[in-house]
DNA sequence: CAACAAGTGGATGAGCTATCCGGATTGAGG
DNA sequence: CCTCAATCCGGATAGCTCATCCACTTGTTG
C-alpha cells in the first residue's frame, strides 16, 4: 500500500475540523453539509468517511482514548471509593463537555467498531473500580457492572434536557452526579 | 362549525390506533408509513395531523392527563417524603411503560402546546411535593424544581440505554430510581 | 333525491442522501 | 524538467422520503 497523498491528508484533517465544529454547535452531522462547509466535493467527503457515523466516530475517538488512559490512572489510586467516584466524575464531565461522546455512547454495538472497543475498555476499568469499592464496603451491593454505562448516559442526557447553556449544564451535571454518588454510597 | 363527519371520526381513531402500535414497537412515527399501515391516503393522515409531532402528542396526551390526576392524589397523601417518592415512581414507571412519554417529555417547549401545558402542571405538583418534603427536612436542600424533569428523563433514558427488554428495563428503572431517591433523601 | 359541504387519495414536486466516473493532481522515476 | 500512472477530486444525477394540492368521492341536510 502506497502512502497517502499529501492533499488527501490535508482534506482529511480539514473535514475532521469542520465536523468537530458542527458537532460542537449541536448540528447533526450531514456529509453533504460538511462538504459544503469545507469547500470540498461531496465525493471527497464520502470517500474519506463512508457514513456520518464513521465521521462521528473519528471525531469522538481521541476523547474516548483519553478516558481510557485516565481510567488506568484511576486504578492506581489508593482509596477505592475516591477512585471510583473520581472516575465517574471524569466520565460525566467528558460527556458534558463533548457532545460527540454523548451521541457515540448510546450507539448500537454492531456499528462503530473502534468505539465499541474503547467503550468496552472503559467499562472494564469501571467494573474493576466498582468491584474494588464494593469489596471495601463503600458501595451498595445491588449495583451491577451493566448499570455503569446507562447511569453515565442518563446523567449526561438529563444535563442536556436541563439546559442548553454550557455553564448551567456543568453545574447540573455536578449536582446530579453528587446525588447519584450519595445514592450509591453504602 | 358543523359537526365532524362520521367517517372522518372513524379514520381519526384508526390513525391513532396505528400510531399507538408504531410507537409501542419503537418505530419512528412517519406519516406516510402510518397512512400505508392504516390503508388510508397520505392526504387523509396529513389532514388530521399536520406533523408527526402533532400525532405523537395526541398519542401521549391520555397518559399525561393520567399523570396529572395521579399527581393530585399524591398531594393528598400525608407523609411528605412518601408522597414525593411515590410520585417520582409514577413518573418513571409511566415513561418506562410508554415510549411516547419519553419522546414527548424531552420535546422543545414551543411545539406541542397541549403537552407543554400538561407538563407544566405535572412539574407544578412535583415542585409542591418537593417543597413539602424539603420543608419537612426529608430532602436535601440543593435540589431545585427545575431538576425534576431532567432527572426523570435521565432515568428513563438510562433505562432505554440499558436494554430493549421490557422486564429488564423495569427492573433497571426501579434500581435507578431507588439510588436516586437515596441520594435525594436528607 | 338533489345539492352542497366535508373529506379522501394519490400524483407530484421539493429537498436530501449517496454513488459513480470523467477529469484534475500528485509525485516517483527517468 | 518531463512523463505517466496511481491517486484523488468534484459534482451531475439517480433514488428516496416528505408534505402539498386538487380532482374526485362520500356523507349530510332539507
Amino acid at each position: 500500500m502506497t502512502p497517502q497523498r499529501k492533499d488527501a491528508a490535508r482534506n482529511w484533517e480539514h473535514i475532521l475540523t469542520v465536523a468537530r465544529e458542527l458537532v460542537d454547535e449541536g448540528t447533526p452531522l450531514q456529509l453533504n453539509d460538511v462538504a459544503r462547509r469545507a469547500g470540498l466535493g461531496v465525493g471527497t467527503v464520502y470517500r474519506h468517511f463512508p457514513t456520518p457515523e464513521a465521521l462521528l466516530e473519528t471525531v469522538a475517538t481521541p476523547c474516548l482514548e483519553a478516558l481510557v488512559t485516565q481510567g488506568e490512572e484511576a486504578l492506581a489510586h489508593d482509596d477505592p471509593w475516591t477512585a471510583f467516584a473520581d472516575y465517574l466524575t471524569l466520565l460525566v464531565e467528558g460527556q458534558v463537555t463533548d457532545p460527540a461522546l454523548v451521541k457515540v455512547a448510546a450507539a448500537a454495538h454492531d456499528v462503530l467498531p473502534r468505539t465499541t472497543e474503547l467503550k468496552t475498555q472503559i467499562l472494564a476499568t469501571g467494573a474493576k473500580l466498582l468491584a474494588r469499592a464494593r469489596d471495601a464496603g463503600a458501595v451498595r451491593t445491588d449495583v451491577q457492572d451493566a448499570d455503569l454505562v446507562p447511569l453515565m448516559c442518563g446523567i449526561s442526557y438529563a444535563t442536556y434536557v436541563h439546559s442548553t447553556d454550557p455553564t448551567h449544564r456543568h453545574h447540573a451535571a455536578r449536582r446530579y452526579l453528587d446525588t447519584l454518588l450519595r445514592g450509591l454510597h453504602a
